[in-house]
Formats: C-alpha cells, structure tokens, sequence
DNA sequence: ATAATTTGACCCTT
DNA sequence: AAGGGTCAAATTAT
C-alpha cells in the first residue's frame, strides 16, 4: 500500500480503497461459499456490515476519498441528472452543428453507474439482466486487453420519445460468469415513468404492459440480458441477513412476490450516501422456484462512486441516488 | 414486411 | 496513433 504523508490525503485514500477492496472481495467470497454453512453467511454478513460502517464513517468524516485509481467497477456520476429529449440526435452529424458541442457535452456529463451481475455456473443463463427497459443492441466492440467484447445497447425508444439512455455489457475477464453492465443516462421514455407509477408491480406483468413492443425483442447473441430475470426473484442483503437469523436452517431464499432485479432495486432505492444501506445495496438473485440456480448481483454503486462528485452533488441537493431511479 | 442484430467504418477523445 | 463509442448498411429473425 502507497504511503504518502502529504497532508494525510493519500492516507485517506488509501484506506478508503483498501476497505472498498475489502469489502468487495468478502462478497465474492460469499459467492463461494453460498451454499455452505449458514452460520458462515451471517459472519460474512456482519463483516461486510462492518466494512460499510467503516466505508460510511469516512464519508461522513468529509474523508477526501475521491479514488486515486479506480477499479474496474468505478461508478462515475457526474452532476446532471436531467437528460432531456434529443430529437434526431446523430453524433457524427452533431459534431458539424453549431450546438454540437453542447450535446456532446450534455451527453458527456450523463450519470454513470456500474454494476455487476454475477451468474452461477448451474444458471445455465451465461448472465443477463433484467432491468425493466427494453434495450437494443447498436454495436458490439473488442476491447483491447478483454477477453470478451463490449455489447452497446441503447434504449428502444430512442428515435421517437428521444431517450438517451445507454446500457453496455461485458462479460469479465476474471470471472467469466461475471458480466459487468454499465449505463449510461436516465431514461425520458414512455417506459420510465410507466416503471416508476408501477414499479410495485412485477416486471413481469409490466412487460406484459408493453407487449407490442417487447415481444419484438429478441435476446441477444450475448444472452439473455433482454429476458433474463424475468423468472428472478430478488431479495436485499437486509432482507436476507433477517430471513438468515429466522431460518438458519436454509440459504435459499426468495421474495414474497417474483420482483425482476432493477424493480427491487428501485423500490428499495431509498438509501442516500450517507446511510450504511446505501453502501450494502446488493442483491441476491435466484430464478423462481429453482434453490438450484441462485444468482447474486453485486451493485457497487457505492464503493465506485466518485465520491468528490456525489458529495458535492448531496451537500447542493442536487443529487439522490434515490431519484435517479425514479425519473 | 417489419424490427432487431451484426459488423465494418467513421469520428472523437486521450 | 490507439482505443472506444456510435452509425448505418447488410443480414437475420419474427
């Protein structure tokens, strides 16, 4: 671990990211040991518990904790929130517009977030997710020093309700059952106001809502991030720590109503920066009725954040993560 | 016929 | 110049 004594501020760092690394390296741990002893689940829990207070503490110390280097998982936000409708918005064709630079810009300062979707080998799904959008595939790039290549996905309902939303999805390269999605704007559709009135309702049965359009979907070559989840149901670490102290007798799990990924986690979004909540928001994921098929995912929103950047944006209340998720 | 995906090319950023 | 993000024509699927 780099030592710097300048005024501390690496010091800070430093231990911020070593407790971020710590903390995501005990959740993987807890992948592998899923099935084993119960008992082992809640002492990993109380550790991670612990890992957020600690996490918790040094942003409400005013730490300086922006990371010096960032992890692959690094959640970026930066400021606007807002992502208004862009009418035939073309990049190549902005560029060469006077009001290019704007929308390269607006475009440019679009909330950013990462999360990790973790996919069991008996799964039989590669790794997708379901986060209640309809996306389209737009392009697929390898990328230099991955083993897999990079899917770009954006919004269906870009070219008539304008929405800017992008998703891009990759598979990891240290854990192939690990696929790293990451978006990219709020979405201005139909869609994202539909979800937010009825986010309470399965997405499953919102899908059916839509399903002129969603049945013209098809998987994509990757999988299955287009349908999968749609058999998932999803239970907090909170949640599941609770059910795990009535029942110790068993690691599976499930929510009293089937609840696709991003559903749950907008209605259970109510954590701000500062509460530990916000720093233990992952999930546990298993297909419906299948004990055999458990899925986690991993949301390290908080442990990549850009932490100069959010707190700025909370100590201005410009920015909740909480509305984010509700456009 | 229509919509989604694939893929090479283009453009921007670093 | 290299790498990443996007476009759009061609292809494939429904």
């Amino acid at each position: 671990m780099e030592i710097n004594n300048i005024n501390g501020e690496w010091q800070q760092k430093d231990l911020f990211n070593e407790l971020v690394q710590a903390r995501d390296l005990v959740k993987k741990l807890r992948i592998h040991l899923d099935k084993s002893s119960p008992a082992g689940e809640v002492l990993l829990e109380d550790a991670i518990s612990a890992l957020d207070r600690a996490l918790s503490t040094t942003t409400r110390s005013g730490w300086d904790v922006a990371p010096t280097h960032l992890t692959s998982t690094r959640i970026n936000t930066t400021g606007s929130v807002e992502s208004p409708p862009l009418k035939n918005c073309s990049p190549r064709s902005d560029v060469s517009d006077p009001h290019s630079t704007d929308i390269l810009k607006r475009r440019k300062i679009q909330p950013t977030w990462t999360e990790k979707v973790s996919v069991g080998s008996g799964a039989g799904i590669e790794g997708s997710s379901n986060d209640c959008y309809s996306w389209r595939k737009y392009g697929q790039k390898d990328i230099h020093g991955a083993k897999h290549p990079r899917s770009y996905y954006r919004c269906t309902y870009r070219n008539n309700q304008g929405c800017l939303a992008t998703r891009q999805v990759q598979r990891s390269s240290e854990d192939p059952s690990v696929y790293d999605v990451t978006y990219r704007g709020k979405h201005s559709c139909i869609q994202a106001s539909h979800l937010q009135t009825k986010q309470k309702n399965q997405c499953k049965n919102e899908n059916g809502d839509h399903k002129e359009e969603d049945q013209k979907q098809k998987p994509s070559q990757e999988g299955l991030f287009e349908n999968f989840g749609k058999g998932l149901r999803i239970k907090t670490e909170d949640e599941l720590f609770n059910s795990q102290k009535l029942s110790s007798s068993s690691s599976s799990f499930s929510f009293p109503s089937s609840m696709p990924v991003d559903c749950v986690k907008m209605e259970n979004c109510n954590f701000s920066p500062f509460d530990r909540n916000y720093f233990s928001s992952s999930y546990h994921v298993q297909l419906n009725g299948e004990d055999t098929n458990t899925i986690h995912t991993s949301n390290h929103r908080q442990s990549d954040f850009d932490d100069a950047v959010l707190l700025d944006l909370v100590e201005l209340n410009q920015y909740s993560p909480f509305d984010y998720f509700h456009p």
